[in-house]
DNA sequence: TATAGTGTTATATATAACCATAACACCGGA
DNA sequence: TCCGGTGTTATGGTTATATATAACACTATA
């Protein structure tokens, strides 16, 4: 498992989460890999996958039941989402047209590359498209 | 001066003084503000300025001459364009797409979204477009 | 009750980032 | 030579992130 240096790994590791949780992996109500689990699996300390759970307890996403594990509340989904949608086109969406104007990008090399992308991810997962 | 709390802060001002060499606004061989200047200016630690200019020395975008100041290396300006248009094609835009795909936004609501940002940046910069 | 699994807390350490402050070394112009 | 401006280095301190290790507290099941 990589992690880019760019960002602190429990960020990137709340956002992976965030990612299964959007993509229905886990549903409101369903309890999600432990801290150990994940700890052992990614090789990573324990207090750095709880502190990325932490950040999505803040959110009101999941909850912590000690001695139990960590759960998607009720809604957590639809609040997740909101978030995302909110923060991407407020925040992301911005900053890309900001970049995509510096760079003086055509539209053909964007919608290009867009397409390549979406190529590559047709193949590797057969029900994205 | 706000910095995002999400990244280091020489790495924002590096960005920022990519974007100003990107647009034209200083020149292949143009003197770049001195450390003092923008530490003043935006009242933030000298070496943190350093920093940020240390990182475009590695590009070979710029260089150093003590007691002068940064100057922007002849080509300089090229080899920041290749780099940024690379980052933004590689890195950048399929995490962009794989964001969209997982938020399940239509095209409609991008486009939206686009025009109004664009919108505001014609309102504020008469020469954007 | 014992066991296995859960999350939480405690302790100590290392690294990166950032700061304030000071001073050194270099450069160009008067 | 002096002065003002330049980048660089040094010192000491704080905060955030991440780690290793250990143990506590809780839960469910046999």
């Amino acid at each position: 498992m990589q992690w880019s240096p760019d960002s602190a790994i429990y960020k990137q590791l709340a956002d992976k989460i965030s990612d299964y949780i959007m993509q229905g992996i886990y549903k409101d109500g369903d309890i999600l890999p432990s801290v150990r689990q994940i700890s052992s699996e990614y090789e990573i300390n324990h207090i750095t996958v709880s502190k990325a759970y932490q950040t999505l307890v803040d959110l009101e996403v999941i909850e912590m039941k000690r001695g139990r594990g960590m759960y998607i509340l009720e809604g957590g989904t639809g609040i997740l989402k909101q978030y995302k949608k909110t923060q991407f086109l407020e925040i992301t969406l911005p900053d890309i047209v900001k970049q995509m104007s510096i760079l003086k990008l055509s539209e053909q090399e964007i919608m290009t590359a867009i397409q390549d992308i979406q190529s590559k991810n047709h193949h590797s997962n057969k029900e994205t498209l």
